[in-house]
DNA sequence: TGCCAATAGATTGGCTACCAATCTATAAAT
DNA sequence: ATTTATAGATTGGTAGCCAATCTATTGGCA
């Protein structure tokens, strides 16, 4: 899979393995490999940016988290977050179906091939 | 629909709708948009450069075509092309398996809800 | 005890690929 | 005659993701 196929669809897909509880930084990755079949590996240089402009425009929060002298911040999905998940699978559909229709057109049916 | 959403699925919308036969580039954009349902509204500066490419690398084959004192290029798939597409239809199942997965992850099954 | 790998977070700069704007030219409409 | 639609082409801008690099802590191992 190329790399940057994830263009457009990164706050998807944070949003929605967010969606089952908090997680930090790491365990996304690990779970966005994870459901993705190990398909889909993003990096840290892509999720942190993305993260921290999500917690800015109010779709996630943010809390340090402390296990011993490690500390790791965990990000979990607001209210607005969980809204705009259901809207980014909407638009996931959408997006689907047109490129699909285009890439893959129904043949016509009633047709004996 | 985000202008820009068809980034990286170019190519094979293009080689898709010149399938079943040549199409030269006004006509390229007016199939994409009736196939999309008219969602996908490509733009001139985006097609162009984009079949030039497919040209170059043998993807596409180009003739002009006259009608009257006018002129216009009719882009067609070689060879090449139509395996190409064949391997953009089988990448483009590949992308929204892996990014479906993450963002509807299926139900676990056999439990009610 | 020192060293390396893994975990964890963050930032910087760069590149790809698509788009908006702009240009030329012809044909049809007004 | 002027405008609008068709048709092709190029230029520059930019969004968004990635690679590289940095810091720091923890645990394994020799």
């Amino acid at each position: 899979m190329k790399t940057d196929a994830v263009r457009g669809h990164l706050d998807g897909l944070l949003l929605s393995v967010l969606e089952s509880g908090p997680l930090h930084g790491y365990a996304i990755i690990a779970a966005v490999q994870e459901r993705s079949g190990g398909v889909l590996e993003l990096r840290k240089g892509t999720i942190y940016p993305a993260l921290n402009r999500l917690e800015r425009i109010g779709l996630l929060s943010s809390a340090w988290e402390s296990v011993g002298e490690r500390r790791r911040r965990c990000y979990e999905l607001t209210d607005a977050g969980r809204r705009s998940l259901a809207t980014e699978r909407t638009r996931w559909r959408a997006f689907t179906a047109a490129i699909g229709s285009v890439l893959e057109p129904a043949p016509a049916p009633g047709h004996a091939t």
